[in-house]
DNA sequence: CGAATCTGACAGGACGGGCTGTCAACCTGG
DNA sequence: CCAGGTTGACAGCCCGTCCTGTCAGATTCG
């Protein structure tokens, strides 16, 4: 292991590390989100970032750790994005709801790898599938507290509000897959108007 | 290959043949809805079955077309469930709506392996999740129709109808897999309440 | 009984992925 | 410049799974 850490090119050995991680995080998603699960080994994913399995092991224990870490990286953009949406949307409930979930599709729109890594390769193994729970559980939570904040009373009491709310996020990440895999032909628009006027109907009495 | 095929302790080759076949489905069923899919090698099923590989080959060409198999059993089980209990429902389309998720979370609560196996683990793997893919879509189809019978013309037209079963199916499943893992708690009762609603809620204009 | 078949157990090769070690070439800082 | 950190390439071991082959013992039927 380095002892005195020096700079190389320029750069410290801290930034250096820093930049094989993001690389190798980069060609995670790009395996990931490509080949899949499978096919997602650490061979493959050292080739992509032009690195050697020795750094590998430089940032993560093994295969499933950099796999959950690219998965958490996609889970944290999507929450940003519905979070920021939320917060420019207007106070009307159902305008609001539209944006956030327009705002959560359109992420995986603009690259189909994120939506593959977040919607269909994370329910494949079982160490990314208790961190999917996790993150499932999580907006849950956002969408329970968006609920009562929309709805303020209307809102619907526990246990209702949680059961209804993964009824929902289940819901749009299988309407989703199925539209990211070309399943279904429905417009961008269709599943949004679809997944907006569910959450309408049932998050509320 | 057996080319004389005769009885043996009083069974016949195809009978056999048969027996063994079984028994590797129940195992595999055993290992997959308990195992999970990583762990289920042709080692352990054929362990499990105490059969050798040998006769793995005999009925399945390796271990993907014997999970899928295993798979379709359990899907095959599910639909028989729920149109047994559409037949014997009531009119009334809520009542009869109501019926129908029942069946289907019975099953699931009465083997939960088979619960494991048709909403876990179908999700894994490659080869498995096309065969969802398309049993979802099945059971997507199933409920267009029943929407269709149930509500007349105040059922949705295309593409809503389609679109708004897969967001119910989707929502069953995630929710029914937070039931069975013990991530939420909540009864029975209340898992079918709130299907049975989301179903009405959306299932009409 | 005896020949043919069936069965179960196990050995072992083929293959691929995880993981470690070596080595030459390169870069930095004294 | 040169001692020592840094990098990339690659060989090679370990291990588990897939898959085939062999063989002794059990069973059937002429």
């Amino acid at each position: 292991m380095s002892v005195s850490a020096r700079t190389y090119r320029g750069v410290s050995a801290e930034e250096r590390k820093a930049e094989r991680r993001e690389k190798l995080l980069a060609a995670g998603l790009e395996v990931l989100g490509t080949l899949g699960w499978e096919r997602t080994t650490m061979t493959a994913v050292c080739a992509e970032a032009r690195l050697t399995e020795r750094y590998f092991y430089e940032s993560f224990s093994g295969r499933e750790e950099l796999l959950v870490a690219v998965a958490d990286q996609v889970a944290v953009e999507a929450r940003a994005a519905v979070l920021a949406a939320l917060r420019a949307a207007p106070a009307q409930p159902r305008a609001a709801a539209r944006e956030a979930i327009a705002a959560f599709v359109g992420l995986f729109e603009a690259d189909p790898r994120k939506g593959r890594v977040a919607i269909l390769e994370s329910a494949a193994a079982p160490p990314m599938r208790r961190r999917r729970q996790e993150l499932l559980r999580e907006f849950t939570r956002l969408i329970v507290d968006e609920g009562h904040a929309l709805f303020g009373a209307a809102a619907l009491p526990p246990p209702w509000d949680e059961i209804n709310a993964l009824l929902f996020a289940g819901g749009l990440a299988e309407l989703v897959a199925a539209w990211l895999t070309g399943e279904i032909d429905a417009t961008t628009e269709q599943i949004i108007d679809a997944a907006a006027d569910q959450f309408a109907a049932t998050a509320h009495r």
